[in-house]
DNA sequence: TGCGGAATTTGTAACGATATATATGGAGGT
DNA sequence: ACCTCCATATATATCGTTACAAATTCCGCA
C-alpha cells in the first residue's frame, strides 16, 4: 500500500501534457497532482491519505493521478509539519567486537522494515561518552521517531529515561526496573542451563563459564542458569575472573591457556560469544589437549560459522536477525498506538 | 534577560489559558534565541552560520546564546528550505554473509562522521529487487546527500547513473568505466599474487583459487593476479566454478572435499573471504588432512578471526574499517566541493 | 547641511506538507 | 420560499529555516 517507485517505466516523453515547465522534471508535489486533476492542494492530501472526508471517487482519482506521476511525498516537509520522523534510530557500539552481531539484527530490522515509511538510522555509540548521551540527544531533538539499542543493564539509564519521556523504544534484554517496558530478549538462563547440562552429561566435572560483563543483565541470567544447573548437578565449577565475553580474543586465550595450565583444571567450558569461544579453542589446542576428548566446550551460536569449525563443537544457536525482525516489528506496534505493554515483550527460546 | 515564560517547571493542567503547549520545554528554535538577543530571526540565522556579513561581535553574542539555550537547528526546516539532506545513504546487501563484513565498513564510517553533521542511515538492497533501485529511489527523491556502496562492477550501473546525475557517491570497488570517479579499493590483485607466491614458496604444485562472483571488479584483480605468479612460476593450478566466495559454507565444502578425493587434488587453497576460507579449512580437516603439512591454505582476513583459528593459517589482512573512514572521508570531500577526482580514489595497500 | 555608500540589520517570501476553520451545494423538512 | 444539515471541497495559517531584496545606521566629505 505504500512505497513503491518502481512506476517509472519511461512514461514521461510521450505523453508531454507538461503543465509547466518543460524543463526536465521538477519532482512532482501536492501542487502539482492539483493542477493535474484541478483540485485544491488541501482535498489531494487528504485523498491521498484516504480521507473519507473525500468522496470515495475522488480519492481515487486523485490516487491515480499520483502514480501517474511518480509522486512520493516530501519527508523534510512532512517531517517539519507533523513533528515526525520517518526515522528509526539504531544505536550501535561500533566497538562491540562480536562477529556480525550489528549485522544479523540489522538484517531482520530491514526485512521487517522493508514496506514501512521507516528508514533505519545507525547511531553510533561511542564509549568515550556516557551511553545515554545518544539517546538524549535524539528525544531532545526530534531525531526519530523510535530506538532501538541492545545491552540492556538490569536498571539502565537509558530504559529509565526514555520511559520517562514517554518515548517508543525496544531493547534487546530485560531489566530490572518496576516498570514494564518493551524488550526482546533471548533466553540466556536456560542456555547455560542447558549448556551445562550437556557438558555434565558428556562427563565433565568441572565446567567453566565465561560471562558478558557483569553490568548486562544478560550476566545475571547466564550466571544464574548455570550455577542451577552446577549445584543440581553437584559438579565442580569457576566463572571467570578478569576477563568476559568482551575481552579482546587474545586475552581470553592467555587466560584460558594460564588456567589449564595450573592443577585441578576445568574439563568443560561454556562460552557465549563466537569469537571467545575460537579463543578456547585456539587455547585448548595450543596446550596439546583435545576438544571433545581431554576437554568440551559448548558455545552460542549466532552465524553459520561453526558449522565449519573443527573439531566440531556442541554450539546452541540464538538467531539475531530474528531478534532484529522482532524489535522492529514490535516498536512498530508501539509506535502506532497504545499496546498492553505484555504483547510488546518478548523472549526467544533457545 | 530571562524572557521567560518558556521556563516552567512543570506547567500543570490547571489553567492553562495562556501559552498551551505541555512539553516540559519547547525546542528553542532561532525565534526563541532572536528574542533573546533582541535581533531579528534572519540575523541570528547568519550569526549562526558565520556569515562575515554579520558584525563579529553580533556574531559571538548569538552564539553565546544559542549555546546557552542549547539550540539545535531543526533538521526538517533546514532539509525542507535547502534541499540538503545531512543524510549519507549506505547501501547495504542484508545477504552478504560475510562474517562482520558490514559492521566493520560502518565503525569506519561512523568514525569518520563523528562531529560533522551527517547521519549514517542504512538502505537495504534486497536480492529480488534490481540493484539500481535504491540509488534511483535515494537520488529520484533526494533522500540523501551522497551515497556508498560496495561490490562494484566493471561496467556497474549504479556508477553510471550517479555520475550522469551528477550525484556524490564512493564505492567500494573500481569500475572499468572511461569516466573516472571516487572510489576505495582493496589491492586484490596483490593480496592474490602474494599468496599465490606464498603458497609456492611453500612448495604447493598445483593452486586451487575461490574466487567473487565473476560480475564484480575484484573478481578480475583477483584471477589476474593469481594468473600472473602461477604463471611466472609455471606450477599447475584451477579456478574453482560453480562455487564463489558467496557461495553457502557448506556448498563450498563440499565442493572442496569432492576435489580433493579426484586425482590430482591441490595442494594449495587461496580464498578471499573468511567464511569459505573455513569452508575449506573444514572439508581439509574432513578428509582426514592436514593443513600446513599436505595442504596449504592462504585466507584474506577483515577481522580478528584467524589469529584464534587452529591450526594456523597464513592470512593477508584487508582493513575494512579503514576502507569505511576513507570511504566516508573522500564523500565528505566530493560533498563540500569540486575536488578533481584523482584525488577521491584510494587502494588500499596490502 | 546633506549625500553617497559601506557596514549592518531587517522584512518577506518561499520550501511542501497538514491541521483547523471556513465555504459551497444540494437534499430534506416545515 | 426559507432554513437546517450533511457531504464535500477550499482557504488559510503554520512548522523552522534560509534566500533575496529592502531598510537602517553611521560615517566622512563636499
Amino acid at each position: 500500500m505504500s512505497l513503491d517507485d518502481a512506476e517509472d517505466g519511461r512514461p514521461q516523453n510521450t505523453a508531454g501534457p507538461s503543465t509547466s515547465n518543460p524543463g526536465s522534471h521538477r519532482k512532482p508535489t501536492l501542487k502539482t497532482i492539483a493542477e493535474l486533476t484541478g483540485l485544491a492542494v488541501t482535498t489531494v492530501s487528504r485523498a491521498l491519505g484516504d480521507d473519507p472526508l473525500i468522496a470515495r471517487e475522488t480519492r481515487q482519482r486523485v490516487q491515480a493521478a499520483a502514480a501517474q506521476v511518480g509522486y512520493l511525498p516530501d519527508r523534510a516537509a512532512q517531517r517539519l509539519r507533523t513533528g515526525r520522523t520517518n526515522v528509526i534510530s539504531l544505536i550501535l557500539d561500533p566497538h562491540e567486537e562480536i562477529l556480525g552481531y550489528g549485522t544479523s539484527m540489522i538484517r531482520g530490522m530491514t526485512a521487517t522494515l522493508r514496506g514501512t515509511p521507516y528508514h533505519l538510522v545507525i547511531t553510533p555509540h561511542f564509549s568515550d561518552t556516557p551511553q545515554i548521551d545518544p539517546v538524549r540527544h535524539i528525544v531532545h531533538n526530534r531525531m526519530a521517531d523510535g530506538i532501538l539499542f541492545s545491552r540492556t543493564e538490569p536498571s539502565d539509564e537509558r530504559v529509565k529515561f526514555l520511559l520517562e519521556a514517554g518515548f517508543p523504544f525496544v531493547c534487546h534484554g530485560r531489566t530490572e526496573l518496576a516498570t514494564p517496558h518493551p524488550y526482546v530478549d533471548y533466553d540466556n538462563y536456560t542456555f547455560t542451563y542447558q549448556a551445562a547440562k550437556k557438558l555434565i552429561a558428556s562427563g565433565c566435572r568441572r565446567l567453566f563459564i565465561i560471562l558478558p560483563p557483569e553490568r548486562f543483565t544478560f550476566h545475571h541470567h547466564m550466571r544464574h542458569g548455570f550455577m542451577t544447573a552446577v549445584r543440581e548437578e553437584g559438579v565442580g565449577f569457576e566463572i571467570a575472573v578478569d576477563i568476559t565475553l568482551d575481552s579482546k580474543a587474545d586475552a581470553v586465550r592467555d587466560h584460558v591457556a594460564a588456567r589449564l595450565a595450573e592443577p585441578d583444571p576445568p574439563d568443560g567450558f561454556i562460552c557465549g560469544g563466537e569469537v571467545s569461544a575460537m579463543a578456547v579453542m585456539s587455547a585448548i589446542h595450543d596446550l596439546g589437549l583435545t576438544i571433545g576428548q581431554d576437554v568440551r566446550l559448548v558455545a552460542k551460536q549466532t552465524s553459520g560459522l561453526f558449522d565449519q569449525v573443527r573439531p566440531r563443537i556442541e554450539t546452541i544457536y540464538e538467531d539475531l536477525s530474528e531478534a532484529g525482525r522482532l524489535m522492529a516489528g514490535l516498536l512498530l506496534k508501539r509506535m502506532a498506538g497504545a499496546t498492553p505493554v505484555d504483547e510488546l515483550q518478548a523472549v526467544l527460546e533457545v
